[in-house]
DNA sequence: GTCCAGGCTTTCC
DNA sequence: GGAAAGCCTGGA
């Protein structure tokens, strides 16, 4: 990927950034920590930074960083290494992701940080994006470090497993209304903040025994360990089935309904090691324009 | 061993 | 009042 940054007084200009748009990547449901704002551009957080980033005729405005951070970590962050146009060219040969990608066009797949991710996703069971981004907010800001002010609002690192993990189950459920969620959290970060739980491994493991291990945690079913290893360990063979998956690979390809199995092994034989990336144009695609409901 | 119904907290639409 | 980026348990 080559593109050329410029540095301007208090920010970065980036230039010639190809298949890059941030609506699509913030919104299309693989974060939640983002805020869309007045202007349209967005500011995120991710490992204790926070910058906004301005889309402005073909150019990116980014605040909140310097060039070092930027190709120390945002560059990876955004999975700027990776060649989107060549991803959307294979996919597009089926008729269904060629309509999927020309109405997510902008969007990559971001690399996250484990621990955020495996936590958001068991919050994810069962609930609503807006419910699921306040409460890790809620967390955010209750256990992680205070990091600045931008544009009126606080911004919270997301706090080390050792943080939720001394807090009571009924503390958990009660002060970020997670439910029955909350004895899932507190048990996954008491395993990791005591290191029964290694994380940093599925990085070196492959996808399959990758999802076997992470299954071995509470509140980490199929659906949920492949988001996992999707959005925060690289595995671009996972494809998360949820109900809009469901409905949109029921509605296109198998034109009835789908077992649970039949959908879980659709990603693989329709599009190989690219499965993980058609999931999320799918999803996208099909959220937004409420397909199947 | 596989499959499936019912229950689960709370909020959003 | 039903549904929500599902998981867990128990029983067939």
């Amino acid at each position: 990927m080559t593109y050329r940054i410029e540095k301007s007084r208090d920010s970065l200009i980036i230039k010639g950034l190809k298949d890059f748009k941030p609506s699509h990547i913030f919104e299309c449901g693989q974060c939640f920590r983002w805020k869309r704002e007045d202007d349209n551009s967005y500011t995120t957080i991710a490992s204790g930074r926070v910058i906004n980033i301005k889309e402005e005729d073909h150019d990116f405005i980014v605040k909140g960083t310097t060039l070092e951070d930027w190709n120390g970590f945002w560059h990876h962050y955004f999975d700027l290494d990776r060649d989107y146009s060549k991803i959307k060219k294979k996919l597009s040969k089926d008729p269904i992701l060629d309509e999927a990608i020309r109405f997510g066009y902008g969007m990559r797949l971001l690399n996250q940080d484990p621990y955020e991710t495996i936590i958001s996703f068991i919050i994810s069971a069962n609930n609503q994006i807006p419910r699921i981004k306040s409460a890790v907010e809620l967390i955010s800001t209750d256990l992680g470090e205070f990091i600045l002010n931008y544009n009126g609002k606080d911004y919270y690192s997301f706090p080390q497993p050792d943080k939720l993990a001394s807090k009571s189950e009924e503390y958990i459920r009660e002060k970020y209304r997670v439910g029955f969620r909350a004895d899932r959290i507190r048990e996954v970060s008491r395993r990791i903040a005591q290191g029964e739980f290694d994380h940093q491994c599925i990085f070196d493991f492959d996808h399959k025994n990758g999802k076997e291990l992470l299954t071995t945690l509470p509140g980490v079913g199929p659906k949920v360990s492949d988001c996992i290893l999707l959005f925060a360990y690289d595995k671009s063979e996972a494809f998360p089935v949820d109900v809009w998956v469901k409905r949109v690979m029921e509605y296109f390809y198998f034109k009835r309904n789908a077992t649970k199995r039949e959908l879980e092994e659709s990603g693989e034989k329709l599009f190989g090691d690219l499965a993980g990336f058609a999931q999320q144009y799918l999803f996208y695609y099909a959220r937004e324009m409420g397909i199947g409901k």
